[in-house]
DNA sequence: TGTACATCAGTGAACGCGCGTTCACTGATGTAC
DNA sequence: TGTACATCAGTGAACGCGCGTTCACTGATGTAC
């Protein structure tokens, strides 16, 4: 039966946020719209009341799983990190909680595979929250003689270091993983 | 009808082959038994005499593209590059050449993504391969003072760099993908 | 070497399954008077 | 404010499709004598 325009809304953000996490948790394809639906405590007929395709859906979570993850970026302190710099959001993203949770995490590390064969328009999306996520890196960028672009242009390789090392770290047997997450970890404190 | 142990091997290498590239290409999920038998030129109901599950082929297909993988590693002027040391392999790695063909390319970039979500047994195999192209990476490693896990460390954070760009610019939108790969080139030259 | 028979690589139809999407339906919400 | 009706969020069955896998069959290969 219908219900009223703030539970639609409320509806509307639990599929948002629901896919947001399940699609970095079992991937693209992993994800079916009935999975959604279920987690969103909803039936898997009545998706199409929100969106007009799994594709749309995958447009929109993504964003949504990029602005939490900038605002990580952001503050890594407030989520669980031991300071807001550099060495704080490294220790965050190479921690073992961010590499078992992938739901929770860094989009990019988590969906970047999947969206490689993706339509241009996702890859769009994808594209923009990775700028999104760099623009908050290159603040803890080293100041110095550097200008802006320099410091954009090494949160770049910082981002790529991050992300490919807990791609590979996910896709390895633990032991590999674990070599693979400290050798980061311990060479990347040079400027 | 029945064809000679001969042509069996032959044709056993050609579905691991295309396999191999397929893969890289197009992703666990999105290659089924029917293209790989189709691009060796058979019919997909003979799969089964030459592996037990596609499961078992992605096994067998990982490794043989991990090898392939490692001789670039190990050449790369070989393979297209400017010269057989680590910038030569920068050069090739971070190139649109290998940027759009990853079919012919290395398979961590291209299938880390899908993996992480693979069995156990796939990521074992995964692991061995990325230890494989490592160890060859570190012979480019600077020598001097350093033990040979310093130098194992240092390729580890350059393949996940490495990795990490391309499978970031992959998935993103031509603008993005080229200011990853350049920004990678440019900065990865301090020691 | 020649013959008779067993083996089995490859074919193509068929299977069960999960997927994205569609649809008729329900009944509470929203609106017009 | 109260009433009558249109709207539409959500339900659950159904669709067409592609997938991995199975199977009966074919006929050339391999083997035993």
């Amino acid at each position: 039966m219908r219900v009223s325009r703030e539970e639609m809304a409320k509806s509307h953000d639990r599929i948002l946020s629901g896919a947001a996490q399940l699609l970095r948790e079992r991937g693209l394809e992993g994800t079916s719209v009935a999975d959604v639906m279920t987690q969103a405590g909803l039936t898997h007929g009545g998706f199409y009341r929100h969106f007009p395709t799994k594709e749309a859906l995958v447009d929109a979570a993504l964003q949504a799983a990029f602005v939490q993850s900038a605002s990580i970026a952001n503050s890594p302190a407030a989520h669980g990190a031991a300071s807001d710099d550099l060495a704080g959001y490294r220790g965050y993203y190479l921690s073992s909680d961010h590499l078992n949770h992938p739901g929770f995490g860094c989009p990019i590390a988590a969906l970047g595979g999947d969206l490689a064969r993706a339509s241009l328009s996702l890859r769009q999306a994808f594209g923009a929250g990775v700028r999104l996520v760099v623009k908050q890196l290159a603040r803890f960028m080293p100041l110095g003689q550097h200008t802006n672009d320099q410091r954009e242009e090494a949160a770049m390789r910082e981002i790529a270091m991050l992300a490919g090392a807990v791609m590979i770290a996910r896709a390895s047997d633990p032991d590999t993983a674990r070599a693979m997450l400290r050798a980061c970890a311990r060479g990347a404190n040079r400027p």
